[in-house]
DNA sequence: CACGCTTTGACCTATCCTGACCTTTGTGTA
DNA sequence: TACACAAAGGTCAGGATAGGTCAAAGCGTG
């Protein structure tokens, strides 16, 4: 695990005890884990995003700050925004981050998760060109997610 | 007894120690055997195949890894007669026989069936050249059962 | 010798980390 | 009030690290 999961891991912790805010000062994040304060927006920019189910805020100058918001609402609400936002196409590691948040939010059974896992893993989409693989990895992630969501 | 033979051994031998779950560095095997790091590859794909039991996942850049896990014996039997039936491709309507099968059979839950119908579905193939739909088909089957039957 | 499994290496893709340079905002001082 | 300055945070391109793909060459055996 390198330090940008540490990161992650510990504005997750951040959100957890402080209801779904987090506010963060990026230079002293970063002094804290030992890196440049650019790596604070990487980690920002590859786990929080919106299509994730978080809202980012931020502000320049004395008195800064970077505001972390886990998006709230209720399942099927969180579900739909989830395959509204996935759009023509998606890299794995959105899929996998988009997965582990609906299930982190209830609104998706571990089950579930692991079966749509193994449907749009490497080794399933093996055979799909890869200027196609995130239009298929979207594809099958849309429908499964809908299909899941019916229950 | 090649090169790839040891290496297969080798991971077969991690597996037993680690309780089924193996998580290698491609890089520092391929040193550990003097071989190429893509003779790594080679031994997963020959040896740890779907077919043959094992789901492989894994991760590139820094901190990247690769990990082996043994399916479970008990369901093993079952799950590994179905997915090698399958073959390197397969049409929609042969997908769907063996699918329902498995539910007559009750080895499949209704619920897993709908999702890996759902996986599989035209719908989630779109993006797929149809030269490749059989492929892809086969690849998410197999992927997707296994992960269903063997939890 | 033909066939199939193995081995190799050139090239590709993903993920993370870093640093130089830029923009915004608050505040103290002339 | 205006302005300079310091104190945040933002962007982006490049380098480092690690795994993936594919096709061609090697090699052993019927």
């Amino acid at each position: 695990m390198g330090i940008s999961d540490l990161i992650a891991c510990f504005i997750r912790e951040t959100l957890e005890k402080a209801d779904g805010v987090a506010e963060l000062q990026r230079s002293q994040l970063a002094e804290q884990f030992h890196c440049v304060p650019s790596q604070i927006n990487y980690v920002i920019a590859t786990r929080f995003s919106p299509e994730r189910g978080y809202l980012v805020e931020s502000r320049r100058g004395e008195g800064g700050y970077i505001r972390v918001i886990r998006v709230p609402g209720d399942c099927k609400t969180l579900a739909m925004h989830a395959i509204n936002g996935i759009g023509e196409k998606i890299d794995a590691s959105s899929a996998r981050a988009i997965l582990s948040n609906l299930q982190a939010e209830n609104a998706l059974s571990p089950e579930y998760a692991r079966m749509i896992r193994a449907g749009i893993s490497p080794s399933a989409l093996h055979a799909v060109p890869s200027d196609r693989k995130g239009q298929v990895r979207a594809g099958i992630l849309k429908q499964m997610l809908l299909q899941a969501l019916c229950n």
